[in-house]
DNA sequence: GGTATATTAGCCAATATTAGACAAGTCAAT
DNA sequence: ATTGACTTGTCTAATATTGGCTAATATACC
């Protein structure tokens, strides 16, 4: 499980009986770009995350979650120190809510 | 608050009473270059977190938690899912150290 | 076996991001 | 006005990421 992201929008295109023939034109991209983007190994744009979702007829908001955290774990996945980490952004995110 | 590992190498660099310029050729940079990572505007490298750590006299992991964490906040900081992200992230973390 | 379709891997050029080096700047103290 | 500490801006070089193409692989069907 390399990608969330990934593997969701791999999932939801095969319930659909979309090839990534069909879907890759609408993100402006080729078949072999939305594989990797389906493996992981490369970022969707995000403002090409509600396109997305909208072809796969899924929630944009759940697929922003899942693509921020590929990018939070792809920052901490070897740390021995993940979780302490985790928890001090996770404070200052709410410090940073409180104030507005 | 924009870099919470920049302030607090500043500080401790501060309780030391160290200058820029004693503490810059310790990690093979010019001053300018340190000032701009105590005030988030540049990255350390990762592996001279120990090195600073070592000048400074503070534990190694707590700076690299605090700089790791600015890290995390960089991916989230405006994102209204920023929260949601965090906790997929963490849960994935935990599945990855249970099978470890 | 041979063909067709879907996906993936590998490579290279283009682009974007970050770092490093240096000069010039501010500010405070004297 | 000079000095010392720090900051800012800018330019270039190094690095990383992306996009696009082509070839390889996998699978199914005949």
């Amino acid at each position: 499980m390399n990608s969330q992201f990934g593997e969701k929008i791999r999932t939801l295109r095969e319930i659909q009986h979309l090839y990534l023939r069909q879907v890759a034109p609408l993100l402006e991209m080729d078949t072999a770009q939305l594989s990797k983007i389906e493996k992981g190994l490369r970022l969707l744009k995000r403002e090409q995350i509600p396109i997305i979702a909208d072809i796969l007829k899924a929630s944009s908001d759940e697929l922003m979650t899942l693509w921020l955290a590929d990018q939070i774990y792809a920052v901490v996945k070897d740390e021995k120190l993940a979780n302490e980490a985790i928890q001090v952004a996770e404070k200052k995110i709410n410090l940073k809510k409180r104030k507005e």
